[in-house]
DNA sequence: AACATTATGTGTACGGCGTCCACATCTGGT
DNA sequence: ACCAGATGTGGACGCCGTACACATAATGTT
């Protein structure tokens, strides 16, 4: 007999799908410690291999890191997806509009806070960059977290809630403001706050930034 | 001669000032590698010191991390002590008031961009937290960030520039939408981008944030 | 079927890190 | 003059990433 002890042995020489184990293994770590806690080590021993084995998949840690985060990135997305998705339907295409654009934001900020070290993983970008909105980091609709806030910019506008010449750029500052209180939130001086807190801060910064953006009229 | 060589060497047994020497060094590396970057066996070394030594006083890395990101968070209150200076004098109370309101956002994102390192280490919280607005992380004015922000919300009420019913809780939320910009700026997609396309990016947060704290009448 | 090529995993080793322990040295109070 | 506490040193341990040489399995060619 080979082996006897642990669960992850393998009986064969090859592992089958280690590039995949390696992802789920990095995947997991980055859940409960954020980026920082994958290491090259620790997910090759939860895959049953030697440590070097992981350099057959991955030139080095940080592209492991890079791929769990593309991964993370998806998962935001899909989190954004599902509030879209719980939307009671509506004829009124302006109270959908609306109610489109908050759950883009309440839904960007549930991931953060539902999965915070995914989240902050999400957004590790080391040296190279520009890979913000690549594929790959999309939900089941094949929009990145980006472009589904995109869209529903889009939708204010068109539904008059916005005026269009405030439009150009205006992803960059509503994302900065749901991003920062993401932040705040998860690494910041008001984390750990409870949810009696900061759900009513949710729905006043959302006011905030729809009140920020409606037409001066 | 007991040594010839490299600069930071020293003749006495005892250093003097250590302290203070590896919290300088340990600031140096904060800025240009942010908080990761300090190691303790770098900040000895630039101290001339065996790397145990540190232990006489910080109990451990995150200690002198944590030293560090006050000072940087000092820093921070500073630089937005200054661009609060740089407000020409004026008697218009509202005037004055939205003045120094937008100074505190704009101070802000002005340190974040040129000291990403710092900016990075002031807002370090590992895992006990809770010093946020903790002393020692105060500019000149004995003020943090924090409080600096506080105090410009106020003024935009006692001006009627906002509703008071509003001010409950605000802080938040504009610090959140002026951090995310920061972050988004320096860590994330956003990243180096050129000043002619963030400055009006900038403006127009804050635009947007004033907008949607002033009265609805 | 036999062989060469390529893909994949192993073993060993190096240097860097934080940290623990025992020890050396200096300084201030008695 | 001495002792106690504060401060710095040296060595060791176990992590980590990663480079190099090697072993083994899968694949393609003849």
């Amino acid at each position: 007999m080979p082996e006897r002890s642990g669960k992850p042995t393998r009986d064969t020489y090859r592992h089958g799908n280690l590039h995949q184990a390696l992802l789920e293994a990095g995947t997991e770590l980055a859940r409960t410690g954020g980026p920082d806690a994958i290491s090259l080590r620790e997910v090759t021993r939860q895959a049953g291999v030697a440590p070097n084995a992981a350099y057959r998949h991955f030139p080095n840690r940080d592209a492991l890191v890079q791929a769990v985060s593309l991964h993370a990135m998806a998962e935001l997305a899909l989190a954004m997806e599902e509030d879209l998705a719980a939307l009671p339907p509506t004829d009124d295409p302006t109270r959908t509009a609306r109610a489109r654009f908050r759950a883009v934001g309440t839904g960007y900020l549930r991931f953060a806070r539902t999965e915070p070290g995914l989240f902050r993983t999400a957004f590790y970008v080391p040296d190279d960059m520009t890979q913000a909105q690549a594929a790959a980091s999309t939900g089941q609709g094949g929009m990145t977290p980006f472009e589904l806030l995109c869209a529903a910019l889009d939708g204010l506008v068109t539904c008059g809630l916005m005026s269009p010449e405030r439009r150009p750029g205006a992803e960059f500052l509503v994302w900065s403001c749901v991003h920062g209180l993401a932040v705040l939130l998860i690494d910041g001086p008001l984390r750990g706050l409870p949810d009696e807190v900061v759900d009513p801060a949710v729905h006043d910064l959302i006011d905030l930034i729809e009140k920020g953006l409606r037409p001066d009229a």
